[in-house]
DNA sequence: CGTGTAAGGAATTCTGACACG
DNA sequence: CGTGTAAGGAATTCTGACACG
């Protein structure tokens, strides 16, 4: 569930090395609420690797031409799609489970 | 196979939050040869996740007053452990494979 | 042997702003 | 709207060394 692809744990440095993309644009995105890295104690902005999927999702967008805004949306969506996904899994062990027992 | 775990892409400063050791401590086990971590261009230290875990259990070992050589021992008889059930792994495979078109 | 610490320097990151468009 | 850049400051990290034991 919380694995290592969501620890909130490489610096924006490293996060514009593996996307390719400027500090600028990293900030930016998040400025727009694309995503929203975790912090350390000083401040210092903190991203998991799903948070680098997301930067490269968006980057892919933008060379498409679409606003932030539009992307942003695409990811709310996406987000939710794979929440529901989770849910039905879980729905069809539950399911599973007492289909066994009965 | 070489997955989000393996990556290296942490600072030592988050390391050491990660791992409740001193970056003293995480420079010196690197010194003795306990783990290698990445470096960045200009020379910062970069660790994967597989990083932080060895420190766990380095930290854990010095508890107990195990010297590092000796841990760096244990270290390297655990790395061919796992490459060989790593190589077990494909060989079922591909025994799998064959027999299948047998 | 293992770890702390002060030292000086270099590189990183932060924010707010101006620029262009 | 999206991105670059110069600005000043604060926090990070690096190495080599001395200390204690």
């Amino acid at each position: 569930m919380t694995s290592y692809k969501d620890k909130k744990v490489i610096s924006i440095g490293i996060v514009s090395e593996l996307t390719g993309l400027s500090l600028r644009k990293i900030r930016y995105y998040e400025e727009r609420g694309l995503l929203s890295p975790g912090r350390t104690e000083r401040g210092g902005r903190k991203y998991s690797f799903a948070d680098v999927d997301t930067l490269m999702t968006i980057a892919e967008r933008r060379e498409e031409g679409v606003q932030t805004a539009e992307i942003k949306q695409e990811l709310i969506k996406e987000r939710k799609k794979k929440e529901s996904v989770r849910n039905e899994m879980i729905k069809g062990q539950l399911n599973a489970h007492f289909n066994i027992r009965k």
